[in-house]
DNA sequence: AAATAAGTGGACATTGCGTCCGCTTTGGGG
DNA sequence: CCCCAAAGCGGACGCAATGTCCACTTATTT
């Protein structure tokens, strides 16, 4: 896991004990997360490398591999901060999406939430994709615990293996496709919220 | 598409107007075919690279390229013959898979014998992983066009969105890293159960 | 057995990766 | 205010894999 950062300027949060960042740093992680959001906005998330955002960023090689292993991770940087927002909403927010709710209608506001994510940064989420490498994230163990629990709340048989399934659609590629092929927002949103009251209960 | 090919060894099935494949070109898709299987169960199937199929087929790099772009199109070789006994099941075999059964039961069959086809292939269809790639597969579109009429008869709306929906937790990834945590194919299938019959209807 | 078309394979140019290390910048201490 | 240790920088380098090209070999046809 990285280091908790600031909202937009990814700047890591002061912390007591290491040094402070110095400024020339601080000026080349700004420079390189504002080059690599434009990149993964302007062109196919999947093919930015990590030349092209040193290039962009007019930093070198170098510079860019001291904090970044590569492109997968400064989009996960980026897209980071949206990430940990859903997630207060959803530890502390109001009803349905945080506590207090149904389980059914949590699961059904969970996917609605997670699909306007979606498609606000799909070129993020899309540059972040990462295959198998999308389940060792702190985010997806997040939604996962938090889905495990509805389920294990409303009783459900077998919540370990329902979790990733109930998760699975809400892969940057799953979306994109469905996009790509002209299913708009609210249809896939309507679709999962059917998917959520047929799974958890029938809705009254 | 490739041209329609035997099973197990992926010789063209020979059709008027083209010229017969030359007993070279036979005998070195065979080694290709059997060196790439080979490959793709003995390490992670992720790293086999053009390279290596071509070193342990003991062919040479053209070679290769000349009927396959990438170690994708490959894995897909290997599996389609697999992919294509199942379609063939549900298109015309017994119900529940096979037409007959209520679409509850027809959907849960089917994610039945997808487990068991991933857990069967889960190397090869791990080889075959591709991302996006994934959603221009004719099998890919197959599945879809399956669950769609399921759900269609079933006059379930958003048919569209929930065919991808539902068949998003059949990914290679999700499915291999359910088994690397440990999930059974029964709890995975008996997950799978409840989700047919929690979106199609309240089983009776 | 000659003609020809199909098939072969390795050398090559290219691209992206990740590391390494000599140089520059920063900022706290004297 | 200036010095200098340490933090940061960046481009050159070696590596691994890709995909193409084309002179050569092998199979098939007559």
């Amino acid at each position: 896991m990285e280091s908790r950062t600031e909202l937009l300027t990814g700047r890591p949060v002061e912390e007591a004990g290491r040094p402070r960042e110095r400024a020339d740093a601080a000026r080349n992680r700004a420079k390189v997360l504002a080059a690599a959001a434009e990149l993964f906005a302007a062109r196919d998330p999947r093919g930015v490398t990590m030349d092209d955002i040193a290039k962009a960023a007019g930093v070198g090689r170098g510079t860019l591999y001291r904090r970044y292993p590569d492109t997968v991770s400064i989009a996960q940087a980026l897209l980071d901060e949206h990430e940990r927002v859903l997630q207060e909403r959803l530890l502390r927010g109001d009803p349905p999406l945080g506590p207090g709710a149904p389980p059914a209608d949590r699961l059904a506001a969970f996917y609605a939430a997670m699909v306007e994510l979606l498609d606000e940064h799909i070129s993020l989420v899309l540059g972040a994709e990462q295959g198998a490498a999308r389940y060792a994230t702190g985010a997806y163990g997040f939604w996962r615990a938090h889905v495990r629990v509805l389920l294990a709340e409303a009783a459900i048989p077998e919540p370990d293996a329902l979790a990733d399934i109930l998760l699975a659609p809400l892969g940057p590629d799953v979306y994109a496709e469905q996009r790509r092929r002209g299913l708009t927002p609210e249809q896939i949103t309507a679709a999962l919220t059917r998917l959520a009251h047929g799974i958890v209960e029938r809705a009254g």
